[in-house]
RNA sequence: GCGGGUGUCGUAUAGUGGCUAAUAUGCAAGCCUUCCAAGCUCGAGACGGGAGUUCGAUUCUCCCCACCCGCACCA
């Protein structure tokens, strides 16, 4: 039934049109990565946000959650290898304008170049073997100097000259506050190992080039759950958790399974054992990166050992074992989730008489309204009376609940299955002679009459 | 970050070196309306920002910003 193939300009634009999501600082002219969430949007992400709440942590036995503090000791971020290798060295031929890694290029001629060396190091590598290295593209060996992007965002933290060598960066990955809770967990509440901990939290990065709308945004959110496991008791869990998530898409998100498919990495870094990504089909973009599954394996907690100088080992009380845990990741971006939500709902029908109808055929669970409450007729004072009373009641029972009294029945329906509102309930005259409503189905349009209380 | 393109009410589109910048839809107010965007009246709402050229710039030029396409990047 669908009209034409729906683009990411017009999820844009219906964001927009319809309170879902704005672009940032829109009154100063926008700025680049960041997007605000309007009213519909902000409801539909917390909505979000419960379901996955609910199936990672309340749904578990063996789950708990935090939410650990934005800033961290700056140590962190070396601990996890963001400070060294969150950035690509960079150089870029002066011919063609293309780029080159310059680590990867100097590996190709058998130097050893890690990512990790400063820019320094690097770009005097570089220079000692400019002769060697070609442009892949056009041939030629004119490049300019390396530069390498780190990903990082700075702030000035308890920073008062501005000169402080040590800044405290914002989180590049929300998951970190997860490890360097693991031991105060384990300490504090009554888990033992398998078990996980659940957070939703924000990350930053200086994204190069952020693009394509909620998908890569410099300012992001993400859901994480890092699953704690014994040494090599890894691969059962795994492939359970890799079958939860996908699950979780499918059955509470409502994702239609064929715009959802696996991709393993092939490229593995060096301390992972296993990596798969969840891809969703983005209108115009295609197949991408929803949610990643990692195994681990203890590279994490050892780095944060390593580091902090605390001793994370797990003393597991059946054996008396020590050892450092595992780590089973799930990784997910809320923006692109979001997204991936909001473009699997939109759909526009064609009526029967060639009219269209823009409906977001969201889960009412995931819906920003739950009910719209309308009198049949806006200038009959025992109608309009009885509605608000109606849609006092609701609202009082299921929080969000959308008065509607404009124009007439049918534009008000309209609206509310452009915003995804899964009922729509009607006052009318024989509302005030028997008690009972009409409620109009989003999906079906088809209408019951119920009493009130039956609602 | 590089190359190319685009930028006009919330959205989608017209248009112009000079008259009050237009249309649809949406929004808001009123009338009407007994169930799927009916009709009427009234209203608010835009030339992305800054310089320059010009008697006069939304229109031409430059810079900046944002978005789109391609490249590169994506721990």
């Amino acid at each position: 039934m669908e009209e034409k193939r729906t683009t990411l300009e017009d999820i844009v634009s219906f964001a927009k049109r319809r309170g879902f999501v704005y672009p940032g600082s829109d009154i100063y002219g926008g700025e680049a990565g960041l997007y605000d969430f309007g009213p519909n949007g902000v409801e539909l992400l917390n909505n979000i946000k419960k379901s996955w709440w609910k199936a990672n942590v309340y749904d578990r036995d063996d789950f708990v959650g935090v939410d650990s503090a934005i800033f961290k000791h700056p140590r962190v971020w070396e601990a996890s290898g963001h400070v060294g290798g969150f950035s690509d060295p960079l150089a870029e031929c002066k011919v063609c304008h293309t780029r080159i890694r310059v680590d990867k290029e100097l590996g190709a001629i058998g130097i050893t170049a890690d990512e990790k060396m400063s820019e320094e190091e690097l770009g005097k590598l570089f220079d000692e073997n400019r002769d060697k290295i070609k442009c892949p593209k056009c041939g030629n060996k004119d490049f300019t100097g390396v530069k390498a992007f780190n990903l990082l965002v700075k702030s000035n933290l308890g920073d008062f000259t501005g000169e402080d060598e040590r800044p405290v960066y914002l989180p590049g990955e929300a998951c970190q506050g997860i490890y360097l809770n693991f031991k105060n967990v384990v300490d504090t509440m009554p888990v033992k190992i398998p078990f996980g901990i659940a957070q939703i939290g924000k990350a930053f990065r200086n994204e190069i080039s952020p693009r394509n709308f909620l998908f890569r945004t410099r300012e992001l959110e993400q859901a994480d759950t890092q699953y704690f496991v014994a040494p090599h008791q890894n691969k059962e869990a795994y492939e359970r958790i890799k079958q939860n998530r996908w699950d979780w898409y499918v059955n509470d998100l409502g994702i239609k399974p064929e715009n959802l498919k696996w991709h393993q990495h092939e490229n593995l870094v060096f301390y992972a054992s296993d990596a798969w990504d969840i891809e969703y089909n983005y209108p115009s973009l295609g197949f991408d990166e929803l949610e990643g599954v990692h195994d681990r394996t203890d590279y994490d907690l050892t780095q944060h050992m390593k580091f902090s100088g605390t001793d994370l080992q797990y003393n597991d009380p059946a054996t008396h074992e020590k050892y450092i845990p595992w780590i089973l990741e799930t990784s997910m971006g809320m923006g692109r989730c979001f997204l991936a939500v909001l473009c699997d709902a939109y759909t526009v029908e064609t009526l029967p008489n060639g009219e269209t109808r823009t409906v977001l055929k969201l889960k009412p669970e995931l819906a920003p309204v739950k009910y719209a409450v309308s009198p049949l007729l806006k200038n009959k004072p025992e109608l309009v009376e009885k509605a608000r009373e109606v849609y006092l009641a609701l609202k009082k029972k299921y929080g969000n609940v959308m008065w509607d009294d404009n124009g007439n029945i049918g534009k008000r329906y309209r609206r509310q299955d452009e915003i995804g509102t899964p009922y729509c309930v009607v006052i009318d005259f024989d509302t005030l002679q028997d008690g009972t409503v009409t409620i109009r189905d989003r999906d079906t349009t088809e209408q019951k009459r119920v009493a009130i209380d039956q609602i």
